[in-house]
RNA sequence: GGCGGUGUAGCUCAGGGGUUAGAGCGAGCGGCUCAUAACCGCUAGGUCAAGGGUUCAAAUCCCUUCGCCGCCA
């Protein structure tokens, strides 16, 4: 038994959870369900980041406060959990106070250190992504290459981490330690960015008034990422008075200690945060396990095409474990994949109704037959299944080491396929119409098909856990507490009650199922379905107009109301969705695309005269601009 | 632009110098009838992106071209 400390990032409070969110939270939450089967012990920690100036926007742009809005955000998480079955052992916030001791404990070591210093530096900040740009990497008119908002000249007197020192250090990190970052393909990344030469870096921002104060430095307050970084310590109590679990799972655990990232993130915990434990003079995590995104096809969406994504829907109307399984049976961990109704209908009916589900229900019913409602009663120790079990466990074993959960699926399902072979080459239905319903022959062949189906659904467990757990309740095995060595042959109880099988995954309508998707997700996809004659595009004027002013209107969290000047003396009130994305201040100014022949609507009370042309980044507006200023009023085409 | 990856059956992908190139899904045909119209078997004839080279032998190594993806604070 050796410890197995797991960690998701910390989730940012200015989003929903999504499925990127989902996605690596069930990965991490099936490896524990896993290492805990192992007789592991795991600890699995999960939270959320709270600080930065994006929050405090976010929530003054709300009219409430930071800690509010991430309190309904992590709600939200909390929800999730439950709705998804996670089963992680602790939830860190890095606004509560455990967290802010062990970044002031980290920070006392590294300044302790003589790794920090203060200088002054100016650049173009994004307060989105909290980042600074250099004028080369800005998009023209001086916008954040990320999000493409605008940036902001900032001059501050900061906090600097000498990072440059590490360069060599993290270089030989990598070379000593392959595994230190997979997938290699990542790792090969994280080396050459490191060996193209690393720059100090900036772990304080001048005037923040919600974050951590930066211990020493009046006025400053500790930059997000050391911040966020440290919550990996201090979920265990590092820098506290007991920091029992730090030493136990961190300092000096006898296992593993994996953070679980998505590719974005990938810099900061392969750069930035060994840099930051070696200066501390802390250990280091094993291994940081990369994996891709879940990418949605941007095909049109139709009926034909079947790739509406309703992952919400998905999991209201099948439940958690469908769902689960198909993030993990889908995509092959550390490459990205795509995501559609069509998709997961395929998987549930293939793998879960037609193998799963079908295999039980045959074997239930079929035993039920011939022994009274009661599972065989005599076992088998001889039979081709035991060998195919035995492989397949081997292979699963194998697969879920290098979280491969796709060919630990496959494996077991290679098992139920041979299963299903087994069966029939028997044929145990004939010899039971003969009459021959106790005949020791078919209580073996049924015994068998029964175990090895026994076998999958253990191994099963931390994918679909329950799921897993009520299959095997229903053939007469008692989930609690399974272990790995319940993956050898010989464990399904003889001569046991054995209930009536309900269907688990009842099959899906395929066709009655994306159409039903289709039409729910409305209007906004018939344009898109439909093609237009160019006269009918050239029905809708565009045209450029520049902001003259902008406000709230009242009561409403997403509007604004803009004046905008379309042409000499032509101005317009045009009411535009975007109060979330934009401050009034910001938009003076600018030029904007409107749809000037909309018939006029009243929105909120307030006549609009045009519509605002704007991207639609997962409900984020982005607006339209020309790549130039140009004449007021010019049409676009 | 530099570096890395990738391009294999309708779809998702394995394979990685050596007999007739594989799996799953989908499609067609047959079988079975215990089972959730499920299951089992057979069939898919794919220039293994294109061109050139190395080799007795290349999808597998090398070069070039094209496409796609990632990274380059």
């Amino acid at each position: 038994m050796s410890t197995f400390y797991l960690t998701t990032p910390i989730y940012y409070v200015n989003d929903l959870p999504h499925i990127g969110h989902i996605y690596t939270s069930t990965v991490a939450d099936a490896l524990a369900r896993y290492r805990r089967m192992r007789g592991d012990r795991v600890r699995f920690l999960t939270g959320t980041d709270e600080h930065g100036q994006k929050i405090l926007r976010a929530a003054e742009e709300q009219g409430t406060t930071p800690r509010a809005l991430a309190d309904r955000v992590v709600g939200r998480y909390h929800e999730l959990k439950a709705e998804l079955g996670f089963s992680y052992d602790d939830f860190i916030r890095t606004s509560e106070a455990r967290h802010r001791l062990g970044v002031e404990a980290i920070i006392e070591r590294i300044q302790a250190n003589g790794d920090l210093y203060v200088d002054r530096h100016g650049g173009w900040y994004c307060t989105s992504c909290e980042t600074f740009y250099t004028e080369k990497e800005l998009l023209p008119g001086n916008r954040c290459p990320d999000h493409g908002r605008e940036v902001e000249w900032t001059e501050e007197e900061n906090v600097f981490f000498r990072l440059s020192k590490y360069q060599q250090p993290l270089l030989d990190l990598l070379d000593e330690n392959p595994e230190w970052v997979r997938p290699a393909t990542r790792r090969n990344e994280v080396r050459a960015f490191i060996e193209s030469g690393l720059r100090d870096l900036s772990v304080s921002r001048a005037g923040l008034p919600w974050g951590i104060p930066f211990p020493g430095h009046e006025g400053q307050t500790v930059y997000v990422w050391l911040d966020a970084l440290t919550n990996y310590l201090s979920a265990l109590g590092f820098g506290s008075d007991d920091d029992s679990l730090y030493q136990e799972l961190w300092a000096a655990a006898d296992g593993p200690k994996v953070h679980l990232i998505g590719k974005d993130i990938l810099r900061h915990h392969c750069v930035f945060w060994p840099a930051f434990l070696l200066s501390a003079g802390l250990p280091l995590p094993s291994t940081v396990w990369v994996h891709g995104w879940w990418m949605r096809d941007d095909r049109k969406v139709s009926k034909s095409v079947g790739n509406v994504v309703r992952p919400d829907e998905l999991i209201r109307e099948f439940g958690p474990d469908p769902f689960r399984y198909f993030l993990l049976r889908e995509m092959h961990f550390g490459q990205d994949a795509s995501y559609s109704d069509e998709a997961f209908v395929d998987r549930f009916n293939a793998d879960l109704a037609n193998d799963l589900g079908n295999t039980y229900s045959r074997l239930a019913t079929l035993s039920r037959k011939a022994f009274e409602g009661r599972t065989p009663p005599t076992p088998c120790d001889s039979n081709p299944l035991i060998e195919a079990s035995n492989h397949a466990v081997s292979r699963y074993h194998e697969a879920m080491e290098e979280l491969s959960f796709d060919r630990a699926l496959m494996a077991l399902w290679a098992l139920l396929s041979e299963t299903n072979q087994y069966l029939v080459s028997r044929e145990p239905w004939k010899l039971i119409r003969k009459g021959e319903r106790a005949d020791e022959s078919v209580s073996r062949i049924l015994w068998n098909g029964l175990e090895a189906l026994r076998i999958v659904t253990t191994a099963l467990l931390p994918f679909m856990p329950e799921v897993a757990a009520r299959l095997l309740r229903a053939i007469a095995v008692d989930p609690d507490g399974a272990t790995v060595a319940d993956l050898s042959w010989g464990g399904l109880p003889t001569d046991a009650d054995l209930p009536k099988p309900e269907p688990l995954f009842p099959r899906i309508d395929k066709e009655a199922w994306l159409a039903a998707a289709v039409a729910e997700d409305g209007d906004d996809d018939q344009e898109k379905t439909d093609m237009i004659s160019i006269e009918q595009f050239f029905e809708t004027q565009l045209r450029v107009a520049t902001v003259e002013a902008a406000e709230p209107i009242p009561k409403s969290s997403k509007l604004l109301q803009l004046r905008v000047t379309l042409a000499e003396g032509e101005t317009r009130a045009v009411v535009a969705g975007i109060a979330k994305a934009y401050s009034p201040e910001e938009l003076v100014g600018r030029q904007v695309v409107i749809v000037a022949n909309l018939q006029p609507a009243k929105l909120m009370g307030v006549e609009s005269q045009g519509m605002v042309l704007a991207a639609s980044v997962d409900g984020r507006p982005v607006l339209l601009r020309p790549d130039e200023v140009v004449p007021q009023g010019t049409e676009v085409r």
